[in-house]
DNA sequence: ACCATTATTTAACTTTTGGTCAATAGGTCC
DNA sequence: GGACCTATTGACCAAAAGTTAAATAATGGT
C-alpha cells in the first residue's frame, strides 16, 4: 500500500547539523555517529518521552530512521543507553567525599552539596527522564533513589546531627529522614517547576538568587532541626 | 490479514465488574455507563498516561473499544472530560474561605489548609495526571497553577506575614514566594514519592504520622520566616 | 585506480491503534 | 408477543510506528 517511503523531506544531506562541527560530512565514522545519535536521543526522549517516534528523532539528525538500527539493535536498547548516559554518568562520588570532609562545618557541607547537586541534577534531561521513568516502569528512578538512600541521606542526617550537637552513631529515624525529605523535595521541586511545568523560576531576576534560595532553605532546615530534635 | 477481531478474550459479559454493583447487567443505561467509563478512564489514564490504548481501557470494562465512540466522539474528548473531572471538581473554594477566616490564627489556618490540601491533591490520579499534563502540553497544569498563584499563594503569604507581625498590604516579594514554594514543593514531593516513584512513605508506621509531618514542616516554615524576614 | 568495507538509503513488512459503519440484540412499551 | 429504541458488537480502514533485508554509495587501504 505504501509505495513511496517517507524521507526527511527537508534539506537533505548537509545543513549545519546543529552541534557537529563539520557541516558537509555525509558519512561519519561509527563512534562519532553513535555519539551524535545518543546525544540527540537524550534531548529527544527527555522532551517527548520514551514513546517518541524514531522517525522524528532521526529527522532532527537528517538521516533516515533505519540508520538507527545500524547502531542500536532495537529502540529499547537505545533507551537503555540513554538511561545509562543520563544517570550513571552524572552521579558524582565527590558528593560523598565532600560530606565526609573533616575540615568543613556541617552547614558548609550542606550548602556546598546542595549547590552542586542542584546544578547537576536539576537539568532538563535529568529531571524529565527521571520522571518519565518513574511514571512507567521504575527502572531508572529506583536505581537513582537507591543511590540516594544508601550514599547520601545517611551522611546528610549525620551532618544535621552534628550541627545540632547530637550523637551521630544511631541509625537515622523516620522522623529525621522525613524532615530531610522536606528540604530535599523542596529543592527538587525547583526543577519540577522549571522543566515540567515550564514556569519561569523566580530566581531569574538576579544571577545569584538561586544560590540564595538554596542557602535560605538549608539554613532554615538546620535551624529548625535544632529546635525540632532538641 | 486480521480476520478475527480482538475481543476481550477473558470472561465475557458478567464477572463482577470491579466497582459496579450489579454483576449480570449486560446493557446499561446511558448515564450509568458513561459514568462507569469515565471513572475507569481516570484510573486508566492516570496509570498509563494519555497515550494508553482505548482497547486496553475497554478491556478492563469488559466491552469492545468501539463502544466508547457511542459516549465520546473522540479519544481526545474523553481525555478532556477526564481532565475536567479530576481537576475542576477537586478545587475547593473552602480553602480560600478558610484562609480568610478571621477567627483562626495564621498557624491554625496553615496547618488546616495543608492538611486538607494534602488529602485532596496528593492522590494517585491527581498527582500523576497533573504531571502527565505538565510533561506534554501544559493544558491542565497551567490552569491549576494559575488557580494556585492567584487564589492561594497571596493568602498564604499574607498569613505568613501576620504570623511574623509584619504589614500585609504590599505585594508578595519573590523571596517570600520562593520561600513559600520551599514548603509547598516539599509537601508535593510527598505525593511524588508515593505515586510517581512508588516509594512507601515513611509515615506508614503510625496512623497519624503524616499529619505530624505536615505540622512539623508548617511549624518550621513559619518559625524560619520569622527569623528570615526580620 | 581499484577493491573491500561499511555507512546510509530504499523499499517493504508487520503490528498497533484511533476511528467508521452496518448489523445485532437487550430492554421496554403497547 | 411484536415493534421500536438504542446499547453493543463485528468487520474493516488508514495512518502510525518498529523492524528487516537488499541495494547504494562513501571511504580507506593497497
Amino acid at each position: 500500500m505504501r509505495l513511496i517511503e517517507d524521507r526527511d523531506s527537508s534539506l537533505d544531506t548537509a545543513e549545519i547539523s546543529a552541534g557537529s562541527i563539520t557541516p558537509t560530512k555525509r558519512r561519519m565514522n561509527t563512534a562519532e555517529r553513535k555519539r551524535q545519535i545518543l546525544d540527540r536521543a537524550i534531548q529527544f526522549f527527555a522532551q517527548q518521552g520514551m514513546d517518541g517516534q524514531l522517525r522524528n528523532l532521526t529527522k532532527e539528525l537528517g538521516v533516515t530512521h533505519t540508520l538507527l538500527y545500524h547502531y542500536f539493535p532495537t529502540k529499547d536498547a537505545l533507551i537503555q543507553e540513554v538511561y545509562k548516559e543520563v544517570f550513571e554518568s552524572r552521579w558524582k562520588p565527590e558528593w560523598e567525599q565532600l560530606l565526609d570532609d573533616q575540615a568543613l562545618s556541617p552547614e558548609e557541607k550542606l550548602n556546598a552539596f546542595y549547590l552542586d547537586y542542584t546544578n547537576t541534577v536539576l537539568t532538563y534531561e535529568f529531571v524529565r527522564i527521571l520522571i518519565f521513568s518513574g511514571l512507567s516502569d521504575h527502572s531508572i528512578s529506583d536505581r537513582f533513589f537507591e543511590l540516594l538512600r544508601s550514599r547520601l541521606l545517611p551522611r546528610l542526617i549525620r551532618e544535621t546531627r552534628k550541627y545540632c550537637n547530637r550523637p551521630t552513631t544511631s541509625k537515622p529515624t523516620q522522623r529525621e529522614l522525613e524532615f530531610l525529605m522536606g528540604l530535599h523535595g523542596g529543592i527538587f521541586y525547583i526543577g519540577m517547576r522549571r522543566w515540567i511545568y515550564g514556569q519561569a523560576i523566580y530566581a531569574a531576576e538576579s544571577p545569584n538568587t538561586e544560590q540564595e534560595i538554596i542557602r535560605d532553605r538549608v539554613q532554615c532546615y538546620l535551624q529548625s532541626a535544632k529546635s525540632l530534635f532538641a
